[in-house]
DNA sequence: ATCGTATATCGCCGATATACGATGAATGGT
DNA sequence: ACCATTCATCGTATATCGGCGATATACGAT
């Protein structure tokens, strides 16, 4: 039963790194979540990007479900997710605990 | 000291989470956490796909370190880097710690 | 020497990612 | 009404990814 559901859990977990492996979107994270919330001008001020580049930067992180976004009268509000953000680290811990486990305790022999 | 020198880290980080974002990979991972080691092969066996992509994923994953290839007469020796998979885990662990951190705690200190 | 197997690499392509400037929409201030 | 600010989106250019077949390399067996 796992085996073989694993693979959309798969394409979901790649997913979610995948929003993670850029230097930028870590860095945006981190910035999200060193203040309760913040607007697009904000993060653009602390990277050295465009604004156009970080707004999708931002979309990226927010289609991914780590951030929420909450498009207010002028400014946008985008806040980290951490709930989601913890369970992506739940999750992938699982995986490397599976990983880091000698074979010995897993096959069948 | 942490803002500014943390650029090579975030790169770091990302480029090992890049590692990680793709479904294939992961599940060579898995594979490879099963078994102690295991040729090329035999994971194009495991995986829906040829040869030679087979063989750029293990070259992605070894690139990373997150694989070690120890070439052998003739057919190759790819196993889980356990170690450097855990360093990895902890690292991400760190971040996302800092990240589900609520910023009253964080901000001034 | 030749053949078969296992592997790595090359060349190619379509698709996606990354970055930017420009543009337009929405809003707040004057 | 007008302008400045903020933001998302579009269009574009470039780079990288992901996949495959084909090929080169290495090696054991015959």
């Amino acid at each position: 039963m796992t085996r073989s559901a694993d693979c959309r859990e798969l394409k979901a977990m790649a997913g979610r790194l995948g929003a993670l492996s850029h230097p930028a979107r870590i860095a945006i994270l981190q910035h999200l979540a060193g203040v309760e919330a913040c607007c697009c001008k904000e993060v653009v001020q602390q990277l050295d990007l465009a604004q156009s580049t970080v707004s999708q930067h931002l979309k990226v992180l927010v289609d991914a479900g780590l951030v929420r976004h909450t498009p207010e009268s002028r400014r946008s509000r985008y806040e980290v997710d951490r709930k989601e953000l913890a369970a992506l680290g739940a999750s992938l811990n699982g995986l490397l605990v599976t990983c880091c486990t000698a074979p010995e305790a897993a096959s069948a022999d």
